[in-house]
RNA sequence: GGGUGUUUAGCUCAGUUGGUUUAGAGCGCUACCUUGACAGGGUAGAGGUCAUAGGUUCGAAUCCUAUAACACCCACCA
């Protein structure tokens, strides 16, 4: 077959995709190999790629490539998330612009704009995985919306129900009066914000004695309910006992004490508003306060607003300053920096707010993934930096609040059947509830009519911290085959944003339904930030669009481009001229094969000597690479053994191996040689292929027609077979020695094209790899002897060996003089340092052996160099 | 405020449990080469007092202490 003088990723990249595709290459089923699985981090249902995915899932798709390839059954299944506020939040957008105002439409109809949205959207970003290269097992494509994804969720929630572990509670919330849903504490981020704090005056019942608040949201004190001092400060101590008049409100409120009050921050003095401030409700509760909710869900004011109500928040807060400045007790205003929680998906201010919600104790559920990731390493997180930040959270974890206020996502079970606290059931369906519910309450007329079920729905997390068990049904059948084959996982690839939200749920999900972990590993990529180091994001418009990287560059030079800076766990700085550098590098490989593909084969020819050096070098040179890049995807180090992949196809196989395979212009090649280089050339390819699945698949099948089952992705891992150390370092030597006759050339101004002679003045031992050095140097032939009187030339040295080429034109005594003297000089030096070390009693006595033998080689080494370099120089 | 981590060449990073020459790589940069796989290429070169100050040690980029800058996490004092 032909080959393109180009590689034509575009084209490449589709037809062999779909020609794994046909041959379900990426299919698996449990049989008696042993299975190597992950399952994917769900993206949004209607989310689109961005560089995060791409690193992350390049990442896994490396992974399970070389797993397949070393014949393990590797399965890695895909799928989406329904992510409920973010993709409500979407819908809920969409329709306005169609102005359609979510409170208009019924559960019902919303729900089928959710389900519209998500099948017109939803999926795309697979597609886009597709074309990354991805090697997912579609045909396991799970969302956890589908119903038997949606069934084991709400088992699991039954189920903790049962073991009293889930619990309704009136508790402070996050509240997103935008969204108007409840927000975890991860969903809150705080932000710093210049604000102001109030200074207030509030009289004091039955005197004229004031009292200074400072507060920095006056309008809440429509909600005070007291006011606390702390009872070691002495300035106050005359207000013990006492009562205060808030002002607009007249309503008459308690001097309460408590230690909680810090004395040196504002005036000492604080505002106790129970209903819209954790530590004031705590306050409350100590104190047995009242609650005044001031507060619509909107955030606008209620009816304790008085005759604010009915305004938002902020605006009734600049009314209620200028109502206080009026009165004169707005005693000043300063200028406070504090930090202000606002809602990751709307960006709107949270509102604390007290409501009925459902919750999950952590507590004793967290004990086992604790002992599994700090104690018995079960599970190790890489790097392992990030165990600390997992302890941190885990020894101080708190209630999972799992009910939001939203209709998309699993409708939580509970069916409410009167109005008292407990007068509910839960269960699986409706049905069932019925039952239940007249078993519970005693009355057996009960009807569907009279039960009402839950509003809220469930937090995304609680569906997909199942997600690696009910990928494989795993929670409604726990003794199936899938299940019991796949589970637990091998690799988890993620970023460390959700350790919290989401893997170190898993990891409690695993011990508790099934008792064992969900993955060995769990791999934490860094965030991928632009050049100048900020996060990527949309609002900044500095992420590039993925999937055009992939069209202008390549799917693998993309994928090669991000490996090649994402060392683990550290944030990846992305730069475009990454991508070009992958795609230079399948440019390389491409022209490689060009090379070897347009020589013409001569079967009764014998092998070059330097060919058959070389190959004997490279073969193994290649053998100790794949243990040292076996032993960096052991330690997950993938952008190191790409980097020793890329150094070893580049430099040494391009530009050493084939160099000296390489026949004369226009002569052919040996049969032999070129069935060696064949065969490394794949080696090559299979070394790569997990990195760059495409360029390498189509390589493979121009090397030859392969059998529909011999393609690439299913051929196996180069094995790591012994090899010869010493042919190694002595190469090494040779490379040095052809770098200075080079240098020589370049400084003396000989061409390249020109043939020289190379004298060895000081040595009569052949020099290994002989006609390797002939053939690079573009030598005449090496001359064991020294040079002839009386001629030109220059010499250099490569560790002892000294190297003497004549020149046509007269040498310029004194620069070659100067040159050798620069070199005694360094060389005295380092002797001199060496000495130093080896003169020094305590470092001969404490040193190990080893060290001080290498000492002395050295020594003994520089000594050598410089007595040669001397005799050189007296001869000129 | 508490915690964790980072700081090595212009940039991005290695430096494998203190001793492989007087510290490495990739990219970038500079000079030269260039009709014979590849200019998306080749050859060579320049470039670092390993953040700072102390300490431990025969020996420190590596261990300890302090300081500084940056990043992230947790908490959230009105």
């Amino acid at each position: 077959m032909e080959i393109p003088s180009k590689f034509d990723s575009r084209q490449v990249e589709s037809k062999w995709y779909a020609f794994w595709q046909e041959n379900e290459y990426f299919k698996s089923v449990p049989d008696d190999r042993e299975p190597y699985t992950i399952v994917i981090p769900p993206p949004n249902v209607t989310g689109v790629l961005h560089m995060g995915h791409m690193l992350n899932n390049s990442l896994q798709d490396i992974i399970i490539r070389r797993a397949r390839m070393r014949g393990f059954n590797a399965c890695w299944v895909p799928g989406t998330d329904h992510a409920s506020i973010a993709t409500e939040a979407k819908v809920v957008a969409k329709l306005k612009e169609d102005g359609i105002e979510k409170s208009s439409l019924s559960r019902e109809a919303f729900l089928e704009h959710a389900w519209d949205w998500t099948h017109e959207y939803g999926g795309v970003i697979l597609e886009q995985l597709k074309k990354l290269g991805c090697s997912c097992d579609w045909d396991r494509t799970k969302f956890t919306l589908d119903p038997e994804m949606s069934e084991s969720v709400l088992r699991v929630f039954i189920d903790l129900h049962n073991k009293g572990l889930i619990y309704r509670g009136f508790r402070m919330v996050n509240w997103d009066p935008e969204a108007q849903t409840t927000l975890s504490d991860e969903e809150v981020i705080y932000e710093e914000k210049s604000g102001n704090l109030y200074h207030i005056a509030y009289q004091v019942e039955g005197s004229n004695g004031r009292v200074i608040i400072a507060t920095t949201r006056p309008e809440t004190l429509l909600g005070d309910t007291a006011v606390c001092i702390n009872p070691e400060d002495e300035r106050y101590h005359g207000l013990k006992g006492k009562r205060l008049i808030v002002p607009i409100a007249n309503r008459s409120i308690p001097i309460i004490e408590d230690e909680y009050v810090a004395m040196d921050f504002g005036t000492g003095c604080l505002k106790v508003t129970p209903a819209h401030d954790l530590n004031d409700k705590a306050l409350g509760e100590k104190h047995n306060l009242d609650v005044i909710d001031i507060f619509n869900a909107d955030a606008t004011l209620n009816e304790h607003g008085l005759e604010f109500e009915g305004l938002d928040r902020f605006v009734a807060r600049k009314k209620i300053v200028k109502a206080l400045d009026a009165l004169g007790v707005l005693v000043k205003t300063e200028l406070h920096v504090h930090k202000v929680g606002t809602s990751e998906r709307t960006k709107a201010v949270i509102e604390p707010r007290l409501s009925d919600q459902w919750f999950l104790k952590m507590e004793q559920l967290a004990q086992p993934a604790i002992e599994a990731v700090l104690h018995s390493d079960e599970i190790a997180l890489l790097p392992e930096k990030f165990k600390n930040t997992y302890r941190h959270w885990m020894e101080n974890i708190r209630d999972w609040n799992i009910s939001r206020q939203l209709w998309w996502g699993q409708r939580i079970p509970a069916y409410y059947y009167g109005s008292g606290k407990d007068d509910f059931v839960v269960t699986l369906t409706p049905e069932e509830a019925i039952d239940a519910a007249q078993k519970k309450s005693g009355n057996t007329s009960l009807t569907k009519a009279d039960l009402q079920q839950d509003e809220d729905v469930l937090d995304t997390w609680f569906s997909s911290w199942l997600w690696p068990i009910s990928v494989f049904d795993g929670i409604r059948n726990p003794e199936n085959e899938e299940v019991n084959y796949y589970y637990p996982t091998q690799d988890l690839v993620t970023g460390p944003d959700i350790l919290f939200f989401w893997v170190a749920r898993m990891i409690i999900s695993g011990y508790e339904f099934r008792k064992e972990k969900p993955f060995s590993k769990v791999y934490l990529t860094g965030l991928v930030r632009d050049e100048k180091g900020r996060k990527m994001s949309k609002q900044l418009g500095n992420s590039p669009d993925a999937l055009k990287l992939i069209e202008s560059y390549g799917a693998d030079a993309v994928r090669v481009g991000l490996m090649l800076s994402s060392a683990a766990g550290n944030d990846l700085l992305f730069d475009e001229n990454l991508c070009q550098q992958g795609k230079n590098f399948a440019n390389k490989i491409w022209n490689a094969y060009r090379l070897i593909d347009g020589w013409e084969i001569e079967k009764t020819i014998k092998p070059s000597v330097a060919a058959d050096e070389a190959l004997d070098w490279y073969e193994n040179h290649f053998n100790k690479t794949i243990q040292w890049v076996d032993e960096n995807f052991e330690k997950h180090r993938i952008s190191d053994a790409l980097m020793t992949t890329y150094k070893l196809i580049w430099d040494d196989f391009c530009s050493w191996l084939l160099e000296l395979a390489k026949p004369a212009y226009g002569k052919p090649i040996d049969a032999e040689t070129h069935a060696r280089i064949i065969r490394l050339f794949e080696n090559n390819l299979r070394l790569l292929h997990p990195f760059m699945p495409f360029l390498t698949e189509e390589l493979w099948h121009y090397i030859s027609e392969r059998e529909v089952n011999q393609a690439l992705t299913v051929s196996s891992w180069p094995e790591a077979l012994s090899f010869d150390n010493g042919l190694i370092t002595d190469f090494e030597i040779t490379k040095e020695i052809v770098a200075g006759i080079r240098n020589f050339r370049k400084d003396k101004n000989i061409s390249f094209k020109e043939k020289i002679t190379v004298y060895v003045t000081n040595s009569e031992k052949e020099l290994p790899y002989q006609a390797s050095i002939v053939k690079l140097g573009m030598l005449d032939e090496i001359i064991y002897s020294q040079a002839p009187e009386k001629i030109n030339g220059g010499s250099f040295r490569v560790s002892k060996v000294e190297f003497f080429i004549p020149t046509l034109a007269p040498e310029d005594p004194e620069a070659e003089k100067e040159k050798l003297q620069a070199e005694l000089k360094y060389t005295q030096g380092f002797l001199a340092s060496v000495e130093k070390k080896l003169a020094n009693e305590r470092f001969v006595a404490n040193a190990p052996e080893q060290v001080i033998a290498i000492e002395r080689k050295k020594a003994s080494d520089a000594e050598e160099k410089i007595t040669m370099l001397q005799k050189s120089l007296s001869l000129l």
